[in-house]
DNA sequence: ATAAGAAATGAGTGAGTGCTCACTTTACGA
DNA sequence: TCGTAAAGTGAGCACTCACTCATTTCTTAT
């Protein structure tokens, strides 16, 4: 996992480099600090100057996260996708989207691992995902139904909490599939894939809208 | 976590049980065999008796997962609630999975937090997982699909796959946000959000069906 | 009542862990 | 060039854990 440039000791990026790489593929406790010096090319004492304990590394790694993909990544093409787009119609801007999120769910893939199992065991990595990453993620969201009912593109009275759980779902369960089984095809069965799960998030299972509507 | 009886000894059955609380509060890795033995009354030999490694435990889980849980629970009802709906709309048969899955993932909880970890990590328990439930789960939502469109209840171009996929994640968010932030309110509360899911599985965040349409 | 085998025990073992610290190397201003 | 502080090292320490096995307890057939 390369990580962007941050004002950071050049041991200490490779140190938490190493530890995405390995942690994500093993677990936390199933890895050793001696395995994750060792890749990173650093003494193990090296790391305890870093980082106070192990479990210090993991909170490194959430701090990275945030700070640094967290803020720029995830947060900020999200926020230009669902606010920057004038002139486009509901299903390209969740098309957008979709396609974004899974372009970068694939980019940060193993630091997601992490996240998702450890997220599970510890409270304190739990609040911050919520604090600095979901609950905002939602505010934007909120904005962005507020102005695409105003433009007629949204029905007014879906409930946006409800509405945003359901797309993040949707966008979980389309990397997830797609990442364990899938992607066998090319990219056009890429691109056909995707445009069905729009489908499914703009009309649901059921219903379809009239040829013309205005949605 | 409490299993339903099932032939197997005594002592192996507790042993099971105990792993199942301790792993899923703490993981598998943190989890120690003393504690387990500690927590099931039993001695720790008697753990290797049972089970030749640890990770056999692991093992143990899965397939009660499977067996005991799996066909009984997870797929029946699940059969059951799409296949034997002669009279019901598809709007409430949508209701009663959403609601069926939420009472199960609740009764499972434990062992649904230790597969959900593991199964990032070990590609034994990945395909055991799929083969077992996902695909079969697959196989009857496609049933489903084509008796809904025989009623003219669904639309005849819309993937199954990505159907399934869909509701999959729909699910799967509903519990996991339900789980963490939300259930602050009362029942009431619970059949509101309820609805709510429901309508934006079936009709999506954008289009609402015209009243009186046959949706 | 007793023998014999099965089940259960838990102290013991050694491999392997996170972490320390006495030491070496590097960076750099005077 | 040297002195000093910071950065880096890795052998070793204390400890933990999965697993073993000699011993005890239970079960049951006769």
């Amino acid at each position: 996992m390369q990580l962007p440039d941050f004002k950071m000791p050049e041991k200490q990026k490779k140190i938490i480099e190493a530890a995405i790489t390995i942690i994500s593929e093993k677990g936390f406790n199933a890895s050793t600090t001696s395995e994750i010096a060792r890749l990173a090319c650093v003494a193990e004492g090296t790391i305890f100057r870093y980082f106070k304990t192990k479990k210090d590394i993991l909170r490194g790694i959430m701090i990275h996260l945030v700070n640094v993909m967290g803020e720029p990544l995830v947060l900020e093409s999200f926020q230009k996708i669902l606010l920057n787009n004038d002139e486009k119609d509901l299903r390209s801007i969740i098309k957008a989207l979709l396609k974004d999120r899974f372009v970068l769910m694939e980019a940060i893939y193993p630091m997601l691992r992490i996240v998702a199992t450890e997220a599970m065991y510890h409270d304190d990595i739990r609040e911050i995902l919520h604090e600095k990453i979901i609950s905002r993620s939602n505010d934007i969201f909120k904005l962005f139904q507020k102005e695409m009912v105003a433009r007629g593109l949204m029905d007014k009275d879906i409930d946006p909490s409800a509405a945003s759980r359901s797309i993040f779902g949707n966008i979980v369960a389309f990397f997830i599939f797609r990442k364990t089984y899938g992607s066998a095809g090319e990219q056009g069965d890429f691109e056909q894939d995707l445009d069905r799960a729009v489908d499914i998030i703009m009309y649901g299972i059921a219903a379809r809208p009239v040829q013309g509507a205005k949605y």
